[in-house]
DNA sequence: GCCGTTTTCGGCCCGACTGTTTTCAGTCG
């Protein structure tokens, strides 16, 4: 089992975690964590380009020390100089790290002065009261620890699907929006870079003078627990279990503000780098030459000032935005009013919950040329999936709902089984009568790399493939991608002219962002459908275009961009 | 530990809030 970049990357991490508490340089500390980041982000294999012979120096952040420490783990699993470490630091100690209000140095006290090791260990000192009689600790750092063990114990903590944040967000803007002196409100952060999860969200406000926007927000119904109020800055927790960070923004600075709590850490340094080459300097205030601030109210004035344009926050992760900004070959990234059709949507002749009706009725409202109607196969049981007699005869509805509908035209699909060996649900002289053919994979979800790899490509070599859904078969938070070999994948179908879903139910959200571009580099076009299972989840498609636009598609690498006459062509080329 | 139109040494982003202290260290983002 190769090693994933992530174990390489938590690795480095509890490095950093370890060496602080010893009290190592901080830069040590910083270039570790900066590596963990780095490779955490890589699109391929830290593993398998060591396997073909790259040169992991040359990758931003890793030198000669960190590319040795890296072929260490890939080769044994294991990093010596972690397992020395840990066994003069116990475990418990880093767990003890992330309770609030505990850093390295506190911990490292604890356990000089207390002979702390363990989370179950501090929670007895701290309730005999030895914690706070300790230096630089007092009876309010103890009763915060104390509380934090305690909720961790229930629930412990977790990100938060974006489209989740979307709900708990609009009611909590609208109510912030709605007091007098409030002039904008903002959500910046990784909420705003449309990440498909966040760790909390980021409010900017700006308002006018004596007003107090910290009282009413601390006020929330749904508050749970104030972890800090100030003037300029405060921190809640909601019931949810959501971490929300308000902060109120000077007019002038707002740009700057924005740009700084955007993010993301990995853009913004490499941009701030490049102002101190000029002379400049960038924080959360504007940008600043000596104390004169020469910038601020905007993001394109931050950019300006470091002669790029403005990047939009979707592309901020520093996976190439900044270069390509700089020789002027940003991507003009899709939108959501580019997209003129959805292609994949389930009716309740199996699993969906609205009627054909209902489902084009919806589609039309959203202005769509058209809506392809893919149910499942008969393979998929638990669904009731359509075999070939049942499709046939729900052909018939669309051809005489056609008939009726102006404006949009409901195209025939399904959303086709791969079978173990990869031959499909329905024999090919049912499947000659489709529009299109959705392939997926609901089944045999353990098989190896290389078998599952070869099944979706035999799959993708029949004459009636036009487009394979959610290509990993992942569930954030819940089900891991199955294995596969994207790269040979993504050959394959760009050698028969086949299209990648890009799935958006927010929990799958799959294709990935940074697959969707290596899609786009491959030369092979992305279909972002919906899948929707009702008339209201067809307004998911928010949330792939938001996808789409972190994967740095152009509406030309986005097939239901096309109008129906482009995509009818596009459909009956291959056969 | 990384990095270099300041290149082999000497920098490396920095401000707000809290708690404990009485001028500031630690933590956090």
């Amino acid at each position: 089992m190769p090693v994933h970049n992530s174990e390489i990357a938590e690795m480095f991490n509890q490095l950093a975690d370890l060496l602080e508490i010893e009290s190592a340089n901080q830069y040590r500390v910083r270039a570790y964590r900066t590596a963990a980041r780095n490779i955490s982000t890589l699109p391929q294999s830290v593993a398998e380009m060591l396997e073909q012979g790259e040169d992991l120096s040359s990758l931003p952040g890793i030198g000669k020390d960190l590319a040795g420490k890296i072929a260490e783990i890939v080769e044994t699993g294991s990093l010596s100089q972690l397992e020395e470490q840990k066994g003069r630091i116990p475990d418990g100690l880093l767990e003890a790290m992330k309770l609030e209000g505990l850093g390295p140095k506190r911990v490292s006290i604890l356990h000089g002065e207390l002979g702390i090791t363990s989370i179950e260990g501090l929670k007895k000192a701290a309730e005999k009261g030895k914690v706070r009689e300790l230096e630089g600790f007092g009876a309010k750092t103890e009763q915060k620890i104390l509380r934090d063990i305690e909720r961790r114990g229930a629930g412990g903590e977790k990100r938060t699907k974006l489209s989740v944040a979307e709900e708990v967000v609009k009611p909590l803007l609208e109510y912030l929006d709605d007091s007098d002196g409030v002039k904008s409100v903002d959500v910046a952060g990784s909420y705003r870079r449309r990440q498909e999860t966040v760790g909390d969200l980021d409010i900017l406000v700006t308002c006018t003078k004596g007003h107090n926007i910290m009282d009413r927000f601390v006020d929330y119904e749904d508050v749970d627990r104030v972890v800090s109020k100030g003037n300029t800055r405060s921190t809640v927790f909601l019931r949810t279990g959501l971490q929300v960070d308000l902060r109120v923004i000077p007019q002038g600075s707002y740009g700057a503000a924005l740009h700084y709590f955007t993010g993301s850490k990995a853009h913004s340094i490499p941009v701030r780098k490049m102002a101190v080459k000029k002379g400049l300097k960038i924080n959360e205030y504007g940008v600043f030459r000596g104390k004169k601030r020469v910038a601020g109210k905007s993001e394109e004035e931050i950019y300006a000032q470091v002669d790029l344009p403005y990047i939009e926050p979707e592309l901020r992760e520093n996976r190439g935005e900044i270069e390509a900004a700089r020789k002027g070959e940003l991507p003009t990234l899709v939108d959501l009013k580019d997209i003129h059709g959805d292609l994949h949507a389930h009716t309740k002749a199996t699993d969906g919950r609205s009627s054909l009706q209902e489902m084009a009725q919806a589609a039309k409202e959203k202005g769509y040329a058209y809506l392809a109607i893919t149910e499942h196969s008969k393979h998929v049981t638990v669904a009731q999936g359509l075999d070939a007699q049942r499709l046939a005869q729900q052909m018939k509805e669309i051809d005489r709902l056609n008939e009726d509908l102006s404006g949009i035209v409901l195209l025939k699909g399904i959303e086709l089984d791969i079978l173990e060996d990869g031959s499909l649900d329905l024999p090919h002289d049912v499947l000659k009568e489709l529009d299109l053919v959705v392939l997926a994979v609901h089944y045999k979800f353990k098989l190896s790399e290389k078998k599952q790899t070869e099944r979706i490509l035999r799959a993708m070599d029949n004459p009636y493939f036009t487009i394979l859904a959610h290509p990993t078969g992942r569930m954030i938070g819940e089900r891991e991608p199955y294995q596969v070999d994207l790269e040979r994948l993504m050959r394959g179908a760009k050698d028969c002219g086949c299209v990648l879903e890009l799935n958006a139910q927010p929990e799958r959200l799959d294709l990935a962002d940074v697959y969707c571009k290596m899609a786009k580099e491959t030369g092979v076009r992305i279909a972002v459908s919906t899948d929707a299972h009702s008339v209201r989840e067809l307004g998911f498609m928010r949330f792939g275009v938001w996808q789409a636009r972190r994967g740095w598609l152009e509406a030309a690498d986005v097939i239901n961009t096309l109008n129906r006459e482009e995509l009818h062509k596009l459909l009956h080329a291959k056969k």
